[in-house]
DNA sequence: CGAAAATAAATGTGTTGTACGACAG
DNA sequence: ACACATTTATTTTCG
């Protein structure tokens, strides 16, 4: 019914003829069970869940109409009630709120209902009761209710019977989950009642993850824990609690590193509200902004710091051994260990925490599903006695295979259903798609009735996402972004939907804000891209191509249910978690290029991704589906948690990786070797290089280097899982990189690395090449003009280092990126245009434009940082000062703006660059006789403008910009 | 009946995600 | 290694 495939089924279901009796059949079993406790066992406790599942549909407005002869409302309260006592306590909570408490008319029901949803405020004998327990705590409360109700089964009268039962059964399993019951027993020297009073507005229980880690007294023990826990099943609202706990009971400091932008701004907004009530301060720092004075101030003494471990590592330059405050570290997302460009520094942070002279530190690792956790955890410091395992999801997950069935004349595709928690149990839609009715349409020119290609994966995959809306918001996730991922998919829908008779994206969106949204992209982006296409029909697309604000704007139209369907890479599992009912995967392989084969992603990666689909508190379940036969064992297997990859840190891939080579070849690694190695290796060489910078502080000198990097070698994850040829190695590569670091540290020079970013090789490459001699360094200030940009291009184009990024642009894209096309992207670019114009001007496609952006944001700007500050550091010894606005070029170049008064309106929170450029103009017309460089003076203007800012901006910009801009302009 | 559509088999072409930093004396 | 598009030859379908 949900998905609208019910009348081409060929299986009779005899229970829609007699709905009356399923529901008597099934009304009886939830009987029995209550009144046996026989819900309380594992398997009974799978049958409840399909029972619920069954008496659901008796309630919810998209089936309901099928039926009669059932009260929606009392139904409602069953079907929730068994979610909850299943350990379903967000589904239950979601199907309850359908329904208001006052639909309800005997007491009893109205307390359930209350307690269901957490609706404190009703006066009834039960909820008043309930309410003296979850402001004390006091246990004695909840035995009188279920006294109290025990006395009304003995003369209640027929119709009340089971719901008064249905009320003891919630209760005396609420007197075991209870968030006061849970945390006394996991701490009880300590007195819970502020967090629990705060608590409460979201939750009066724990999930059963986080009940298993406070049993293995994560609130007690000293020692590191490490936790492994699907994505969404409450690690934030579990960190919480152990936050508290160690701030307040411990007396200790808590480091939360969270390694990706948006994780950390997700905690900040979770944590600091929260703990503000409670009296504990909370920072966060990431991306972007440099600290001020008085915000370092604070770290010091800060209860909790929200940190990217990078971040982390800057603020140590400038507050050494900041980390001694942290007595209690979490790692966020452990599993970035792995990580080929950032799990090495994430690593050395911890090396170097670990180093530290001071008391050994708690640590608490967070991490998705991996096999090898133990030995993670070992070397942080715990046993096997702090290692928590939960599979517990708040949501029920099925998974859907598409089989292909029938022949040539007859064609159709089933979907075989599973669901997570019971692999056994399957069930069968008929006739998913099917050939004969989905896929025939009238081709105009001949008036003959074609049919459509349906055999490739492509086809499957967008027909069973369209044939999903009706169930909700739909993903489907794809590894590539061209013709054969993304782009291939959106371009698939949009010939579908105007050949075919599925279910259309714009019948599901919300007309006025979508109209919005297709003005703002088109403004950006123009008339041909694919992603103006896309909203124009309804959807969105999602990918790393896409800038940042853009796939804000984007995620926030599917968390606002604007548009229904999105089509995405893997940004989705690392960006923020969006409302998805559905997750069609098309495929998840993708093309390795040195094998030359098409390989499937990591497993954990696919995990990350399934666990998208069924965001708790959101939606009531997750349907996955895939559509490729070749797959589905590899996908089975990550169901089952089969064979997931283990982390092993970048770090230990790269030194086995070398100890290999060189067992082969029986050489002994030199720094002449590494020399001749290639680009790709030397890279890799110089990551570690930097990472050695970024670890060496105040104290170190030439002589003590080599005692250094030894100390933090030995306190590695790699070293700790190394054997010892790998132990060798190890020591030997760091010892050969501190020789080659040796004479920067003693020529005083290492501060100029680190301040400009750069390895010892570029560094020695851009001092080659720039001429500090040129008028150009004294001369540049804004605006920057054709021959600023031309001039740094020249010495960019002259760099050996950048050679190889060129090379490697090219070999990716087929993009003919010249020193002209470059420069002309560029200025465009800093003078406020958009893609769509530079796309038109340059004559360049606007999917190579972003790429080339890309290139720019990620290889170029980098680099000129670099340039420009070695210049700048270079020349004040020389008494020269180069222009404030030079040293900002970067930023200049990042944010694509041309002028002061935009560089402070970013400065100052704005982002939306739309309208940052508009304000900025406005202010320059109409304020010429201020200060205009000055940050008070821009703010001044703001606040004293805001109304006729509004008002200009109503005129000019799209409305989602002018949005944007005044959510930010409120906080001026 | 004849054009259009479907089928089958062979050949050719293209394939590559995501992410964080940018600093003192 | 694989998905998909294109080409070609042949058969089937339909207005």
């Amino acid at each position: 019914m949900e998905l609208d495939v019910l009348e081409r089924q060929e299986k009779e279901y005899s229970f829609l003829k007699q709905s009356d009796d399923f529901y008597i059949s099934l009304f009886n079993k939830v009987y029995k069970a209550l009144s046996s406790d026989a819900y309380l066992t594992e398997e009974n406790r799978q049958e409840l869940l399909f029972i619920a599942k069954g008496l659901e549909i008796y309630s919810i407005q998209s089936t309901r109409e099928n039926f009669f002869g059932v009260n929606y409302a009392e139904n409602m309260l069953y079907a929730s009630s068994i979610y909850y006592l299943t350990d379903y306590f967000t589904t239950s909570s979601i199907l309850a709120r359908m329904f208001e408490t006052e639909d309800y008319e005997s007491e009893i029901d109205r307390f359930i209902h209350a307690f269901l949803i957490n609706n404190r405020n009703i006066r009834n004998p039960y909820m008043d009761r309930l309410n003296d327990f979850l402001e004390s705590g006091d246990k004695q409360i909840l035995i009188s209710i279920i006294k109290l109700i025990d006395e009304r089964l003995k003369t209640s009268d027929p119709y009340k019977y089971v719901q008064l039962l249905l009320a003891k059964r919630l209760i005396e399993k609420f007197s075991e989950n209870n968030i006061w019951n849970s945390l006394t027993r996991a701490n009880p020297a300590i007195n819970w009642k502020d967090f629990v009073l705060h608590k409460l507005e979201s939750s009066w229980v724990l999930f059963p993850s986080q009940e298993a880690a406070l049993k293995k007294g994560i609130l007690i023990n000293d020692n590191s824990f490490s936790i492994q826990m699907p994505t969404s099943s409450g690690k934030t609202s579990l960190c919480e609690i152990v936050i508290y706990n160690e701030i307040v009971y411990k007396k200790r400091k808590v480091l939360l590193l969270a390694p990706y932008r948006a994780l950390a701004s997700e905690l900040k907004y979770a944590f600091t509200k929260k703990f503000r009530n409670l009296g504990l301060t909370v920072k966060a720092i990431y991306g972007g902004h440099t600290p001020t004075k008085e915000e370092k101030v604070e770290m010091e003494n800060v209860d909790l710091l929200i940190c990217t471990p990078e971040k982390f590592m800057a603020i140590e330059n400038y507050i050494p051994n900041l980390h001694e405050t942290f007595s209690t570290v979490i790692c966020d997302e452990g599993h970035l260990l792995d990580d080929e460009h950032r799990g090495l520094n994430y690593e050395l942070l911890l090396a170097k925490f670990k180093n530290s002279s001071t008391q050994e530190k708690k640590y608490i690792y967070l991490s998705a599903i991996i096999p090898n956790i133990a030995t993670i955890n070992s070397w942080l410091g715990g046993d096997e006695n702090t290692l928590i395992k939960s599979d517990y999801r708040p949501t029920n997950l099925t998974y859907g295979f598409l089989i292909e069935q029938g022949d040539n004349k007859n064609k159709y595709f089933n979907l075989k259903l599973y669901s997570q928690k019971n692999g056994l149990e399957k069930s069968l839609i008929n006739k998913f798609l099917s050939v004969k009715e989905d896929y025939k349409y009238k081709k105009s020119s001949t008036g003959k009735i074609n049919t459509y290609k349906y055999k490739t994966y492509k086809t499957r995959a967008i027909s069973v996402a369209l044939r999903s809306l009706n169930n909700g918001v739909v993903a489907v996730f794809t590894p590539q972004k061209g013709e054969n991922g993304v782009k291939g998919l959106a371009e698939e829908i949009i010939n579908q939907i105007s050949l075919l008779n599925f279910p259309k994206p714009l019948d599901f969106s919300k007309t006025e804000e979508l109209e919005n949204l297709i003005i703002y992209i088109e403004q950006v982006f123009g008339k041909d891209y694919i992603l103006t296409k896309s909203v124009e029909n309804g959807f969105v697309i999602h990918h790393g191509d896409l800038p940042q604000f853009v796939r804000e704007v984007i995620e926030n139209s599917i968390r606002k249910k604007i548009v229904p369907l999105i089509v995405c890479t893997n940004t989705l599992a690392e960006g923020v978690n969006l409302p998805i009912k559905t997750l069609v995967l098309h495929t998840i392989k993708r093309f390795n290029s040195s094998l030359k084969i098409m390989e499937p992603i990591r497993k954990r990666d696919i995990k990350n991704i399934i666990g998208r689909a069924g965001r708790a508190g959101q939606e009531t379940e997750g349907l996955v589906i895939s559509v490729n036969p070749s797959e589905y064992s590899y996908i089975q297997e990550v169901i089952s948690d089969d064979q997931i990859e283990p982390v092993r840190g970048y770090l230990y891939q790269i030194i086995n990786e070398i100890t290999n080579e060189l067992k082969e070849d029986r050489l002994l690694i030199t720094n002449e070797l590494i020399d001749e190695q290639s680009e790709e290796f030397k890279r890799l060489i110089d990551s570690i290089d930097k990472s050695i910078i970024d670890s060496l502080y105040e104290e170190s000198t030439p002589d003590n280097i080599s005692d250094i990097l030894e100390n933090l070698i030995n306190k590695t994850y790699s070293y700790f899982q190394s054997d010892y040829n790998n132990k060798l190695t190890l020591e030997h590569i760091f010892k050969l990189r501190g020789e080659v670091l040796s004479p920067y540290l003693k020529r005083n020079e290492i501060g100029i690395l680190k301040q400009s970013d750069s390895t010892v090789r570029i560094y020695e490459d851009i001092k080659g090449v720039i001429n500090l001699g040129d008028d150009f360094w004294q001369n540049t200030s804004l605006p920057f003009t054709d021959e600023t940009i031309g001039y740094l291009l020249d010495i960019i184009y002259s760099l050996n280092h950048l050679e190889f990024d060129f090379e490697q642009f090219h070999q990716e894209n087929d993009i003919n990126l010249t020193k002209g096309l470059l420069k002309k992207v560029i200025l465009n670019w800093i003078e406020g245009e958009w893609y769509g114009d530079i796309s038109n001007k340059t004559n360049v496609e606007v999917e190579d434009v972003l790429k080339i952006m890309l290139f720019i944001e990620s290889n170029i700007v980098p680099v000129l940082s670099k340039i420009v500050t070695i210049a700048k550091i270079e020349l004040q010894k020389q008494g020269i000062i180069i222009s404030k606005d030079l040293e900002d070029l970067g930023l200049f170049i990042q944010y694509g703006i041309n002028s002061r008064i935009n560089l402070i309106l970013i400065e100052l929170g704005f982002s939306e660059r739309m309208g940052i450029l508009f304000v900025g103009n406005w202010i320059k017309n109409n304020f010429s006789t201020l200060n205009l460089n000055d940050k008070d003076t821009i703010e001044m203007i703001l606040r004293e403008n805001k109304i006729e800012i509004i008002e200009y901006l109503k005129e000019t910009v799209p409305l989602i910009s002018l949005d944007a801009f005044r959510s930010n302009l409120r906080y001026i």
